[in-house]
DNA sequence: ACATATTGTGAATTATTATTCATAATATGA
DNA sequence: TCATATTATGAATAATAATTCACAATATGT
């Protein structure tokens, strides 16, 4: 068996599970996690809900795994940009940029990531946290570094490096949110641009006041 | 009965519900909607489920009731504001710093406001949308519009009111989050300020290139 | 072809919770 | 005080949905 790849059976039961996966994706992040049911899974995937429970040990575990991947797969286009050898203005440019190709290829999945992240920001959970909260630290983290870094050097004025991280974070998000909402509605390229600049320059016309 | 205020008996029944509404908030914003029972609410506020339905149609019904009240208080500190005959900058100015009083004020209000409105943009849900919503859109209209005459005037950059709108409202809403996620942390005044910093002028210390 | 192991099934079980309603408590007015 | 109306109660009901498990289907190796 152990060969690097796995056998023909372990791969049919991994299709399967990520078929699983799918399914629950586009449910979770069309309807919430409250409002689908495993039943609702099964049917839609062509599984019997004791296979589902084959895979996953239940409701809330099936979810967390797709907030794991969901965060793993945002991580994986943001992080190398992030660690890019260029100076730290080019760094968060191309990191704006970069949520263009986020946009483009997975709706659902930043669909999910954003909505059941926000909310259980505030919201206690017993659940669902870890790998996802996570992610979402560990960038943030890598953001306030490339702030810090830039401010001694003199590229950023000093607004703190967690308050500039914030406030990029949000708009982008925010950004982000308005155009899976209203899809076709924006020009996403055009929009990051106008993000770029307001988060860079400012608002103001003549910023001698 | 019809005197300008309220028979005895209709004041209490007033007050009574509002103790329920009071600990309702209190609940759902700790706990967000799925996660609070009629039951809960009704040993919280000490009176018997079947009490709550002399009041409220249902449990959706209670809730939307709550987030109208509370997309109320905070649009009568946010928009008379947005209404005040000052300069455009003066006035997005003074709207930022009137969240530091709606932080202070009404902790599990904008819990509430935020966690549940944040997530259910996305999610489709069939209900709570109308009054709470409404809100939202009407503040928005209103920066939207002092942001376009400002551009008019030449105050702020032609960076299209929407997008003006999009970043403020996300940077202050982010912020606002942050706060209320680690009370104390962190100085309400000073990261509105920064705030406001970012948003009117930048983050590049040098805005030549 | 057969025995064995693996994987899939879905009706039945169990839990939870919103909602109802017959009844009790209380207030009101004669 | 008594009859009536109003309001509150909470055990019982009804729905919904997560989870289990005895069984069926299928695959694997001999």
């Amino acid at each position: 068996m152990a060969t690097a790849s796995l056998s023909r059976k372990e791969r049919e039961r991994l299709r399967h599970k990520e078929e699983i996966l799918a399914v629950a994706l586009k449910l979770f992040s069309e309807k919430g996690f409250h409002n689908v049911s495993m039943q609702e899974i099964a049917e839609e995937s062509e599984f019997a809900v004791g296979t589902l429970y084959k895979f996953f040990e239940g409701k809330e575990s099936l979810f967390a795994a797709l907030m794991g991947s969901c965060a793993g797969r945002i991580s994986d286009i943001l992080m190398p940009i992030l660690e890019e050898e260029v100076d730290e203005r080019k760094r968060i440019s191309n990191y704006i940029k970069a949520h263009e190709q986020i946009i483009a290829d997975h709706v659902p999945t930043i669909r999910l990531y954003l909505s059941e992240n926000l909310s259980s920001a505030l919201t206690v959970r017993p659940d669902v946290e870890p790998e996802t909260d996570a992610v979402r630290e560990i960038i943030h983290q890598k953001l306030s570094d490339i702030f810090k870094s830039g401010m001694r050097k003199g590229i950023f004025k000093d607004a703190g490096p967690w308050m500039a991280t914030l406030s990029l974070s949000a708009m982008l998000e925010s950004f982000v949110f308005a155009v899976i909402k209203s899809p076709g509605q924006i020009s996403v390229e055009d929009g990051l641009s106008r993000v770029e600049e307001i988060f860079f320059k400012g608002s103001l016309r003549h910023s001698s006041a």
